[in-house]
Order: C-alpha cells, then sequence, then structure tokens
DNA sequence: ATCGGCTCGCGCAA
DNA sequence: TGCGCGAAGCCGAT
C-alpha cells in the first residue's frame, strides 16, 4: 500500500538502522496531541503494518515544562484522555509517562522497531529531537504534522513578511492540503499499559502535579480535547463565518472560530480545518479567504519566524529599524507607565486595556483584536521597549491557552514592528505602528466588550473591574 | 465618511 | 534602477 504522505513531511533524524527485534513502531508524541488527521501517527501505523508489528504511543508528561501552570496542563490533560480513548479504539497502545519527554521516548524506544516523532519548532523542542536521535538505538524518523505546508518547502529564510511568505506558501498549498486516510493497524496492540496518571479527572489529575498553581483552570469557558475541537469549529462554520471577514476584528462579538488552543497542543490539525472551511466556499469565498489567510499565512509565518530566528523570544529578534526608530524614542517622555505588576492587575487608567487584561487572566483567551491593542500600549506604557517586550512576554505565556506558542513569539514581536513597516514617526513608537483608543472607538464597539468582558470575569468568580486582583503573581 | 500622506525594504519590471 | 505595495493605523483635510 502506498504511503498517503508527502515525503517533504518526512525526515530521518538519525543513521540508525530498525532494530529487527524491536517489539512495537513506537510514535513518540510531543506536539500533535491528537488520533486523528497526524501524519505522524499515520506513518507509524504504516511502519508497523510493514514490519507486522503493533503501534506504541508514548507522552512523557514533565512539572517543569517551560512556563506551563495549572491552566495548560488541565487543557493538556482533556486532550490526552481524547487520545487516549481514541487510540484504544483503533487498536494502539498509549502510555503516559512522566518525565522528560526525550527519556520517555528513549525509555520506551529501547525496545521499539524504530521511533515516529511529530514536529515542534521551539528551540527546546528541537533540542528533544536533536537528543533522541543522538541517542536512540533504533531509527528516528521526524513527521510533519504541525502545518498545512512544511515550514523548509515554503522558503528557505526568515521571510521579512506575510507578503513575501503568502505566494510562496500559496504556490504550494494545494499539494498538501489533502486528506489524510486513516489506516488500520493490522496488528491491535495487546499489553496492558499503565499510564502514571490517570486521565478520566483532568482536574484532579492536575492537582497531583508539581507545577505552579496560581494560575488556574479555565475549564468553565474551554474544554480541551480533539472532539471539543471539531464540535466548535463545526459551529463556527455553520454560525460564524458568514460575517468572519466582516467581523473578526469585533472583539465585542465571538464571532471567531477560537481554534488556537487547540492548534498550539496540537489537538487539531490545520489541514483539517482549512478543508473543513474550504467546504463552504461556494457559498462563503470571502470569509473562507479571510479564515484561511489567518490560519495558513499568518500561522506559518510565525512558524517561519521561529525555525528561522533563534532569538524568537528575546527583543533582539526586532528588525533593525525598529530597533533603531525606538531606541531614539527611549527617552521620551512617558505620560503613563506602569510596571509589570500594574499591567498584570489591570491596574492601568484605560478601561479598555484592563478589560483586555482581564479577559486574559480570568478566561485564558483574548479576542485578537484586543491583542494588538493589549502589546502596543505595553509598549507605550513600560519603562523601556526591552521592559516592555519582556513583560508582555511573560503575561502572555503565563495566561493564555495558547501561550508559549510559535505565534506568540511572531505576536510579540509584531508589536514592535516585526513584519511590520514603519509607519508616521510619534512619540515612544518612533516608526513603529502605534494604536489609539481613538481607533477601537472608531472601528468597533469597544463599551459592548468592556461589558461583555465583566460579564465573563463574573462567570469566572473574578473581581469586578477596578477592584485589582487577589494576587500579584510577580512578586513570587 | 472618505482620502492621502507618512515610511522601509522586498520583489518584480525595465 | 525605479516603482508598487504592504496585518489590523493615525491625523488632518475635504
Amino acid at each position: 500500500m502506498p504511503l498517503p504522505i508527502a515525503a517533504e513531511r518526512i525526515r530521518v533524524l538519525n543513521e540508525t538502522p530498525n532494530r529487527a527485534s524491536g517489539e512495537y513502531v513506537l510514535y513518540w508524541m510531543q506536539q500533535s496531541q491528537r488520533a486523528e488527521w497526524n501524519h505522524a501517527l499515520e506513518y507509524a501505523i504504516h511502519s508497523a503494518n510493514e514490519a507486522r508489528l503493533p503501534v506504541l504511543v508514548a507522552f512523557g508528561l514533565m512539572d517543569d515544562y517551560p512556563e506551563a501552570n495549572a491552566r495548560h496542563y488541565h487543557f493538556m490533560l482533556e486532550g490526552l484522555r481524547d487520545v487516549e480513548a481514541a487510540l484504544e479504539n483503533r487498536g494502539i497502545g498509549f502510555v503516559l509517562r512522566k518525565g522528560a519527554p526525550a527519556n520517555v521516548a528513549l525509555s520506551f524506544g529501547r525496545k521499539a522497531h524504530s521511533i515516529v516523532v511529530d514536529r515542534g519548532y521551539l528551540r527546546h523542542q528541537r533540542a528533544w529531537r536533536e537528543e533522541v536521535a543522538a541517542k536512540a538505538t533504533c531509527r528516528v524518523t521526524q513527521v510533519e504534522t504541525d502545518v498545512a505546508v512544511p515550514v523548509d518547502v515554503v522558503s528557505g529564510k526568515c521571510e521579512i513578511a506575510a507578503r513575501t511568505l503568502r505566494p510562496k506558501l500559496w504556490r504550494n498549498a494545494e499539494r498538501f492540503l489533502q486528506p489524510l486516510r486513516a489506516t488500520s493497524p493490522h496488528v491491535s496492540w495487546s499489553i496492558p499499559l499503565r499510564s502514571d496518571i490517570a486521565l478520566d479527572d483532568a482536574e484532579k489529575a492536575v492537582r497531583t502535579l508539581k507545577v505552579d498553581h496560581s494560575v488556574g483552570s479555565v475549564s468553565q469557558f474551554f474544554t480541551g480535547g480533539t472532539r471539543t475541537a471539531k464540535r466548535l469549529f463545526e459551529r463556527f462554520c455553520a454560525q460564524r463565518l458568514h460575517h468572519y471577514a466582516e467581523r473578526r476584528n469585533h472583539p465585542e462579538n465571538d464571532e471567531i472560530s477560537h481554534m488556537s488552543p487547540y492548534l498550539h497542543f496540537g489537538q487539531i490539525s490545520p489541514v483539517w480545518l482549512a478543508l473543513e472551511a474550504e467546504k463552504f466556499t461556494s457559498t462563503e469565498g470571502i470569509n473562507v479567504q479571510s479564515f484561511v489567510e489567518e490560519l495558513l499565512v499568518r500561522r506559518e509565518l510565525a512558524m517561519n519566524f521561529v525555525a528561522h530566528e533563534s532569538n524568537y523570544d528575546t527583543y533582539a529578534a526586532v528588525p533593525a529599524w525598529a530597533q533603531q526608530t525606538l531606541e531614539i524614542h527611549a527617552s521620551d517622555r512617558r505620560p503613563h507607565c506602569y510596571d509589570p505588576r500594574q499591567f498584570e492587575n489591570a491596574e492601568t487608567h484605560d478601561p479598555y486595556w484592563n478589560a483586555a487584561m482581564r479577559e486574559m487572566r480570568f478566561t485564558g483567551f483574548m479576542h485578537n483584536y484586543m491583542r494588538m491593542y493589549w502589546g502596543k500600549k505595553i509598549l507605550e506604557w513600560s519603562a523601556s521597549p526591552q521592559e516592555a517586550f519582556a513583560t508582555l512576554l511573560t503575561l502572555n505565556n503565563r495566561y493564555f491557552l495558547d501561550g508559549r506558542d510559535p505565534n506568540s513569539y511572531a505576536n510579540a514581536g509584531w508589536i514592535f514592528g516585526l513584519h511590520d513597516r514603519p509607519w508616521p514617526e510619534r512619540a515612544i513608537f518612533g516608526t513603529v505602528r502605534s494604536m489609539m483608543a481613538s481607533g477601537l472607538e472608531r472601528k468597533c464597539d469597544i463599551k459592548e466588550y468592556v461589558r461583555k468582558v465583566d460579564r465573563l470575569v463574573e462567570k469566572a468568580g473574578g473581581p469586578p473591574a477596578g477592584h485589582g486582583t487577589e494576587r500579584d503573581l510577580f512578586e513570587r
């Protein structure tokens, strides 16, 4: 049977041969935490069928994943519960072990015929894959399933903006936006395995982890997992896609897909999302185009950025022209200047900004349009652009379910001029694009957004606006 | 309400 | 070498 996966998605990471006495093909699941539309999983099944072996999926869960807290773990464990159930239905073994992902992979790799891993673009994800490739005693193959068009197919360099990436992406899109056929394993997994953590109760499971519990679950707003992601997205297509192009920049509404947390944990396939949306092309052409632009161009621009810019999480990644102009204006008087703790506690003079910060803190999400305003104001109201960058990323990664994502770093950079162009010079910003409260008032019903956030925060049991919050987390 | 100008660098045409 | 144009903007002139 031919391999149903484009060759460019597949990369052998070491020169070690398959183990002839291997007992199973191991899929070391890391970035793409789903059991369907997962090219790495399908590749593992295909390899296992050729070798007449069963498939084992192993996930390594570490307590000290960079910047992760109870909020992130709760959502992720809900997703892994879906993975476990779906794999069991397909006759595939699943085991979750506590420990560094690379160690868990190497440990189960000792009896494996070969190891298959999905792809991750962040520094630590690349390091884990390098470590496993170097130490494994069998073949390690990486299969790209986190983006539609593999990053190195799109471009061999760090792209300057969406406009330079867009044509390169679309040239290849059709070839990679293909349905992924699910193959049945010929040999079912039959050995009972015990995971280190029971997944049937995510909340209970999180309590047993030694993670930062001060940022709590937001499960009353977002439930993790492939099943919920698909249901949400099908509802989005049926009810909201029709207005997407027109309303996606209206934070007072909820006419957006909310897929970013699911994409961040690999619980949903970007290929599936694109193909689902494209089913509506004949009636919703403009809206589908607009959605797919966000899903493919903007998202894969972020992947391109972290893949090619080793300093993606520091101010050094901001383009030179932007650093220069911000430097010239570093000594400009700042009529409003807040420290990180005041930002975090939503204690600025601006009710729109405070609402955005409260949405982020109490729901784990923020409407896309407000993410821009929120970031631009941190730049404007911090003592220096460098401090602003650090504050922005810290808050982003602490509170967003979709924080610590390639998109987080690209979006943070955009606030400071990345992937953008110069605009008329003004105080503090220099020629970096600015945003003003008056723009929000002109373009959307921002007062309704503030009311919306008040309702959400009340539902979350948070304090009413203007009362600060319970704890100063920057004090820790 | 809508429109041009502001500014930098890429990519394509000449 | 020149020219058009770009993630979501802002301001001032009509």
